[in-house]
DNA sequence: ACTTGAAATAACCATATGGTTATAATAGCA
DNA sequence: TGCTATTATAACCATATGGTTATTTCAAGT
């Protein structure tokens, strides 16, 4: 997972509502019209949720008849664990700017 | 680490700078105007940016001189890991939706 | 006391975000 | 085919966000 991904998935988590709809379908996965009385927000707004999560490939979407069931990508949540635990490495950014002559150092 | 300081948690990191920033720091200790052409932004918007950063926790900051040096407090941020491993459970949400009758089962 | 340099704050602006209502699109059933 | 139920999309709005420049605060040196 790039930055770029990392930052996405970021996004997507850090938002009330939408963390605690991974909260919960950690529990067990659910379908919109579920969550929706559970939040007291509207059903559109349940599925931007979901659009978004869905697009840092944080849930996993499956239909069953009318109904669309989301479920939680458990490996997604443990790759971002990962990347919080392992950030890149910046040390050559430093050296980078010393050979630019922008290095301050401030002693 | 409640809902709402992990939320705020993350939204300090789910930005591509600040991102950044955290992982300069988790290289070594930096103050602002190391970090001000690193990134080609003006220094009041890395000062915003330490500011968000601070108060989510995610650094700690202490002068010396002129400068005020930031660095990562390393333990929030494994205290964010640990969280995103272990969310809320809210199985009991479901019952609670249940008695109130607004339980929709979708099958 | 004055000046200098670093960092924070204020005021502002363009874009992103999270909600709304209205309207499609999709699937199941009479 | 039509009717109903679920979900997605469109258009819109208020607020949040991340940047800017100008100004202020604070510490150090002369």
């Amino acid at each position: 997972m790039d930055t770029k991904q990392l930052v996405n998935t970021l996004k997507a988590l850090a938002d009330p509502t939408r963390l605690k709809i991974v909260s919960l379908l950690n529990h067990r996965s659910c379908c919109v019209c579920e969550l929706v009385p559970i939040f007291g927000i509207s059903q559109p707004a349940v599925s931007k949720h979901m659009s978004k999560l869905k697009s840092a490939d944080l849930v996993l979407e499956s239909r069953r008849g009318q109904w669309v069931i989301y479920s939680l990508n458990h490996e997604r949540l443990e790759q971002v664990r990962f990347a919080l635990g392992s950030l890149p490495d910046y040390s050559d950014e430093f050296e980078r700017l010393a050979e630019q002559g922008l290095l301050v150092t401030c002693e």
